[in-house]
DNA sequence: CCCGTGTCGGGAACCGTTCCCACACACGGT
DNA sequence: ACCGTGTGTGGGAACGGTTCCCGACACGGG
């Protein structure tokens, strides 16, 4: 009992074996290092033996082991995603911005869901990444705590991040204080005093972004003299959470807010949503101004602060990309300008303050 | 000029090499060989000897080379997955459920994006799944057309896809006939006659399953006796889709039907958005009914088909692996059973015929 | 006392590439 | 005629593991 079991594993491995370079070699009546220097671009290879060899592999479909390859250059010609969550708009989007990068340049991608609450997080910054499957990692809002972070860098290979802090690593992001200043500073400009930032629990995961952009609702706010009007309303960050916000706020009439800013589009589409549903009419009883020019933004009139996060991703392939060739490459932050676009769940405060609190409804 | 760039790449790998299996075999004082085995489990290694391979690989920080591992075993540790988007609620759930299954295997995942219209999915089939940098695929609403099926099964590793059709490869999914025929009694046993059908276009890509799920509407009408009735109203399968496909079928007041079957959470999410819009009651103008319980539908009360893709995900985990351990495993297919669950977008018809009908507007 | 049998360990082959190096040859300049 | 120099090619050693095969040793039974 107990055998070491060899043959099973042999067989297997043999079979699986198509057609190696070896083979291509001999068909083309050349050795295996002229037949690997014609079918790579480098080295000396008379044009008339690279056609031949090219012929052979053709013929005999062959196509290299990535394995072997991977094993003497030490590159994996693949790139590694680690992100937080899959399905909210803004990390698929990015995925798969990064994806068609990747497409072009004809690397892999192998994706790592490291969701904050699993135990399965540790076990992706302890085991799996460790691996080093990859030539270069792309992070997505990952918010990596003090030991996460430690193991990143211990890897030694390039990272990139997509929406973070930029200390340790090059990043790529809009500057989320300055989009949530200027959504509020455009609803100042209406006239609106009484407004709301809905965004995620201090506490929360998404933390770190919520609060810069908390952070420029804040400042625009002070700067305005309404320093005491300032109003932080916890909520999911996700459109269900909005809603559910929002359902509290606008119950309230005494104090419900004429304007709300939403950390994102997710949020603030949750919020107009409840609006109609309270039927306190949006624009005219309540502004709702996001961020992101989310896939449903449009059909909800939803003025926004437009982030393009497709771009974002290719812009962390070509950063990963230039920290490979480069490895000396300082690190850099690379700010893409969130754009506003003005749709009309935004308006003018409306003049006679009262019926803007009066419930619309018949 | 030209020359043979041999010494990069020369010293990229030498100071790559942080530490192999032979240094953690000297600093045990044994050899290659007997490290191996005092790694893996295999073989006979006395439990001292085991346990001080151990420690001098836990000292060094020893992580086998992923690819040399794959180059002698033939396995890559690694598990592609195709599908055609990764931002729809459906597909991500599906993504997050394979990867889940997948970490607790201690496998890892490469992702390829084959976007239906892009030149790029061509790319995926001829180049990049050639490569076979995975042991098995998953294939996630890929309705791969014949040549890509072909290239599919010349790859030559087990294959599972989800959702869609399993003549070739083993299948998970839900009866999708079923599951709308289903939908459509809950609406006829509510006593509505004027059932439309809100689905994709016969000529996108997602055809298959709304053609099935068409067909499950369809013969539950017939059964009904109320073939003359069937109305296919075509619409993007995304909540906008719906949203416009249901604007136009609620603007026209004689023709309105009483109830709709959307064929999937988004698109009868976005008719419940058009439908409010229009001042249109749902339930008591209009039922609505979907398929999937998406993470929308309690937050709009959506009487649906539930069904788990996250499970389903998993399911197709289990049985790529059941493919690797027998290879000679014939197809299958695993079929999940969609629940119904009843919210409150669905109501008997209204004794009132009129009543409904009318614009319930002031 | 000798010989299996059960454990353990080491040498070497192998997986499929890339790359370094040696070599062969043609050519033009001296 | 002779020697670079520029091309083209083949041999073989890595790359970092796993696994096969065989030898060594201890032990107990005949």
């Amino acid at each position: 009992m107990l055998s070491p079991n060899g043959r099973t594993v042999a067989s297997e491995r043999t079979d699986s074996t198509v057609s190696g370079i070896s083979e291509v070699a001999r068909r083309a009546g050349v050795s295996k290092s002229t037949a690997s220097r014609a079918l790579g671009s480098t080295g000396y290879v008379s044009d008339d033996t690279r056609e031949r060899v090219a012929r052979a592999a053709a013929e005999l479909g062959y196509v290299p082991s990535t394995s072997a390859v991977s094993l003497a250059t030490g590159r994996t010609k693949n790139i590694g995603v680690v992100m937080p969550y899959l399905n909210r708009w803004f990390f698929a989007e990015v995925l798969e911005g990064i994806q068609e990068a990747l497409l072009e340049h004809g690397l892999d991608l192998t994706l790592y869901d490291a969701n904050p609450g699993s135990e399965g997080r540790a076990r992706i910054f302890d085991d799996y990444l460790a691996r080093k499957r990859f030539d270069g990692l792309i992070a997505v809002g990952l918010e990596p705590d003090h030991r996460e972070l430690e193991r990143l860098v211990a890897i030694g290979r390039p990272i990139v991040s997509v929406v973070g802090s930029g200390e340790t690593t090059t990043l790529v992001a809009i500057d989320e204080e300055d989009a949530a200043r200027r959504a509020t500073e455009h609803l100042l400009a209406l006239g609106h005093e009484r407004i709301a930032f809905l965004g995620g629990r201090p506490d929360q995961h998404w933390a770190q972004v919520d609060r810069r952009r908390l952070g420029g609702y804040t400042s625009a706010m002070e700067d305005a003299g309404l320093g005491a009007g300032i109003r932080h309303i916890h909520s999911d960050v996700t459109l269900p959470g909005g809603y559910a916000a929002a359902v509290n706020v606008l119950g309230d009439l005494r104090e419900r807010p004429t304007a709300v800013v939403a950390t994102c589009d997710e949020v603030a589409i949750g919020a107009i949503i409840a609006a109609r549903r309270l039927g306190v009419q949006v624009p005219s009883a309540l502004s709702v101004i996001g961020i992101d020019d989310h896939e449903y933004a449009e059909m909800f009139s939803l003025t926004t602060l437009k982030q393009d996060p497709r771009a974002q991703g290719r812009a962390a392939v070509d950063l990963v990309l230039a920290h490979l060739q480069d490895p000396h490459r300082p690190h850099s932050i690379v700010r893409q300008r969130a754009t506003m676009v003005v749709r009309s769940s935004t308006a003018p405060l409306a003049p006679d303050r009262s019926a803007a609190v009066t419930d619309a409804r018949a």
